[in-house]
DNA sequence: AAGTGGTCTAGACCACTCG
DNA sequence: GAGTGGTCTAGACCACTTG
């Protein structure tokens, strides 16, 4: 009906959606500990009536506190307020290119070595691909400002990708290819610190045994192993952020 | 779909809700690359149609496939697949001892200082808050079957939390007694390499200039900064692991 | 057995944009 | 100006769980 739009725009005193009013408000009342950990929820019911709104709108409110962990849903019992188990946190891992240039740095790179290849033992634990798959293998440094910013270890499942014979990637980098071919992908991201061995302190300019930053990263899509890659970052000279809020 | 695959359709179309079997069904028409990047997908009203379903139905879908960065939609336009832009992987960071026990070694911890103070200088760029401010420097090592695992370095603002004073951190480490004390949190994380310098090495009984992962965590809770802490692992020790999944 | 959340519908109005 | 997504409603039925 109709007639409802007069209510709710009296409620109207704040800024967003109603969804976003309300959910503001159930979240200030969560982490104000107003409501305090283990807190019963009003029902959907009676917060609809409260906020003046259907279920339904009620309803998306609380799913999405659910989802985003603030919340837990029992039926029957109702809703409470969660314990925060652990504390998540979203990392952005972007194309190393724009990562340069939000740093104001010129970005360059260089391609000591591209090798295809037929996978062996050693390559398995990396890739995930039976010995013998077609492989190509790539190294390639990233600079910023003439500088080595990240050394790119690429190991690439030719039979999982088409058109890979056609990129150049002494003009591409294959991180950036990849990205623009593969259509989606889930992946799986290891991350911890290694001193730098002989090899990768030369690539990167620095002194054996320098801490670095390593990314591994494994990628599929369509259930086939599509690529694995090893970032090295001199430690001192990069940092991943991560920022978290509650409901986001 | 074939009558004669009965069993496949079944599978196929008995993945719990309609949301989740519409959500599938496009997530893997974008996946597999059938509809590549920047492909129109239908509009709602004529999913619903194929569907069989109210167009509300398939607007959760579809705005779910945007929150996850899978499409784009463009008012009047349509809705469109997006180009992958940024790899984002969603870290759990846990507690450190769920950490510990989930590697199956006995937990064990102990508190080489604790100090009350007020805050320094030196102090603002770690914790947000004046100077004079009265804080809680703390310095807590975590053991995993009694070797170091990890040293934890921490601030804690005295005036945004209630009952520190009460809390014996011997007995019960204080990332733990924070997290079932403070309401909720949104947080800020810096993550690194950097080598062991000589007090750092000599806490976790490894080699000075060892390389280490560092962690670091400002936390906020209703505004106020209540804690800032420094997590340092041993390099070869510890690997952050996070997954990542198109539409998770 | 009753009440909860989970889900879905068939409409509706709006703001915004593009053909 | 027409068509898109964005949002919201007032119902409804179901599955499940617990008092």
């Amino acid at each position: 009906m109709s007639v409802s739009t007069l209510v709710t725009a009296e409620r109207d005193t704040e800024a967003g959606t109603l969804h976003q009013r309300i959910l503001n408000d159930i979240e200030g009342k969560i982490v104000s500990g107003e409501w305090p950990i283990g807190h019963r929820i009003p029902f959907e019911v009676d917060l609809a009536r409260e906020y003046g709104c259907s279920r339904m709108t009620v309803n998306k409110v609380l799913t999405q506190l659910a989802r985003a962990g603030l919340i837990e849903r029992v039926k029957k019992s109702g809703s409470f307020v969660s314990q925060p188990h652990t504390q998540s946190a979203v990392l952005e891992i972007s194309d190393i290119r724009k990562e340069v240039e939000s740093l104001k740095l010129p970005y360059a790179f260089n391609v000591p070595r591209v090798a295809k290849r037929k996978a062996q033992g050693a390559d398995r634990l990396l890739l995930d691909v039976p010995v013998g798959t077609a492989i190509l293998d790539i190294t390639c440094v990233h600079l910023a400002g003439g500088k080595p910013f990240c050394l790119e270890q690429r190991l690439i499942n030719l039979s999982s990708v088409e058109g890979v014979d056609q990129a150049d990637f002494t003009k591409i980098p294959p991180g950036q290819w990849l990205l623009s071919q593969v259509p989606w992908s889930s992946a799986e991201h290891r991350i911890h610190a290694a001193a730098a061995d002989a090899t990768t302190a030369e690539q990167l300019g620095i002194a054996q045994g320098t801490a670095c930053l390593v990314i591994e990263r494994r990628t599929w899509s369509a259930g086939a192993a599509v690529t694995q890659v090893r970032l090295t970052y001199p430690g001192d000279r990069h940092a991943l952020v991560a920022t978290f809020t509650p409901s986001s």
